[in-house]
RNA sequence: GGGCGGAUGUCCGAGUGGUUAAAGGAGACGGGCUGUAAACCCGUUGGCUAUGCCUACGCAGGUUCGAAUCCUGCUCCGCCCA
């Protein structure tokens, strides 16, 4: 029973909620691997670190032996999380659903033990005749889930909200029936629909699944929560210069917290804050890419950003000569993914540079022996060597 | 069923006949500065075969020398009353 003690601490820890006080404890005491859910929405396939805060937590459930149950909301994606804003996603086809999973999976294995995991969709359940759709949503009321913060606040500002978004946590809450849940994560913004699971399993006759909160990952604005949408976001699989220098980019006030949350250590006191954010880059970079990875991601930060000399290594953009001159805005718009407006504009802004040479708005045909073999730079982070077919 | 309001560039949002490629803000990008890809300051921000041309203000027509702005029809959305 201790033992059962310490896991619930540990297990609780750094949580924000862990309801009902007790339950956790109650269930590791029952000596059988536990059901430890997370939904995911497989309408962005992207995990970033805001999914680490919450995945780390399934792994240490897993490492103490238990199951952790994965469900690709391929369903409930049709619907779309109502948090706050606008209602109705574009419909997902089988194919990218599919898509988006094997991804999803790929990316959470890189912090789950593949070994642990139960991955369903919730398609299996949901896809349910009327009938059935009439027992569950006799389980709530709209009282009940007008208490949602971001219902009630949008009843009473009279904007609107829709049935089937009103739907959207009986169906969460329905996969806990479905999946036999002992625990439930998610963000702290997820309390409501992890609350509302244990109702609609103790309406079902099943036992009460237990609800852990984790706390919010703001994204590298340092401010609001970290989404994809917010496009604040560092995803568990971009290329480790990016990694690096997205964390370098967060605010001084949110590094403690990011210690916290992705590392599970508290604001090392003996550095400064420089110091202490390149750590943290480094370590991050380390745990998704490997230590030869981040030791080159900070070379390669101190390279291009700190002494802005070119990178070692950079995309080559193949050129065709045949001795005449070459206009500079179509390469730069090829090579660089840009509109040859925008390249043309960049020229003008002193922001395009051959081999280390700023070139000024007047340098649009070049002669085409310059180019073979030169670098070219847009900005301070954009660079490709030119290379003659 | 009735009444009212709305649809503008990546997003938010001004603009009610003519220097409007369309105010302002956000974002993004560029330059400066910096421990930083932060903050701050300055600038840019539809496209192109480029001192000009083309495309753009929900969709389709119409009026006019000229329309995002006026008229007609359509689509979609919101609010209120029942």
């Amino acid at each position: 029973m201790s033992q059962a003690r310490d896991d619930a601490a540990f297990l609780s820890r750094n949580a924000v909620d862990c309801l009902p006080g007790g339950a956790l404890e109650d269930k590791l005491g029952g000596g059988r691997p536990l059901r430890v859910k997370l939904g995911l929405d497989p309408t962005a396939p992207d995990i970033h670190l805001g999914h680490v805060v919450v995945l780390q937590k399934l792994r240490e459930f897993q490492d103490r032996g238990h199951l952790v149950v994965l469900i690709v909301g391929d369903y409930t994606a049709r619907v779309g999380d109502p948090s706050g804003r606008s209602s109705t996603r574009p419909q997902l086809s089988g194919e990218e659903i599919d898509a988006n999973a094997r991804t999803y999976q790929e990316q959470a294995f890189t912090v789950l033990d593949p070994a642990r995991v139960e991955v369903r969709r919730n398609s299996e359940w949901l896809d349910m005749p009327m009938e059935d759709l009439f027992r569950l949503t006799r389980t709530a009321t709209v009282a009940q889930l007008l208490e949602r913060d971001d219902f009630a606040k949008r009843y009473a500002a009279g904007t609107p909200i829709s049935i089937l978004e009103l739907l959207y946590p009986m169906m969460q809450a329905y996969d806990s029936v479905a999946v036999e849940s002992d625990v439930e994560l998610g963000g702290t913004d997820q309390k409501f629909n992890l609350l509302l699971g244990r109702d609609v399993q103790r309406a079902y006759g099943r036992p009460e699944q237990v609800v852990l909160t984790m706390p919010i990952l703001p994204g590298v604005d340092g401010e609001r929560k970290m989404s994809k949408s917010l496009g604040n976001h560092i995803g568990v699989s971009e290329p480790p210069e990016e990694m690096y220098g997205k964390t370098l980019r967060i605010p001084d006030t949110a590094m403690a917290l990011w210690y916290d949350l992705l590392l599970g250590e508290s604001l090392p006191a003996d550095l400064g804050p420089r110091d202490a954010k390149h750590a943290l880059a480094r370590r991050l970079v380390e745990r998704f890419h490997g230590e030869p990875a981040a030791h080159d991601a900070a070379a390669h930060f101190e390279r291009v950003v700190i002494q802005r000399d070119a990178p070692d290594d950079m995309p080559e953009h193949a050129l065709a000569l045949n001795g005449e001159p070459v206009h500079l805005p179509a390469v730069i718009a090829d090579a660089f993914g840009l509109s040859r407006s925008e390249a043309r504009r960049m020229l003008g802004q002193g922001a395009v540079k051959l081999d280390g040479t700023a070139l000024g708005a007047d340098d649009l045909d070049v002669p085409g022996d310059r180019l073979d073999g030169a670098v070219l730079q847009v900005g301070k982070r954009r660079f490709c060597r030119l290379v003659s077919t």
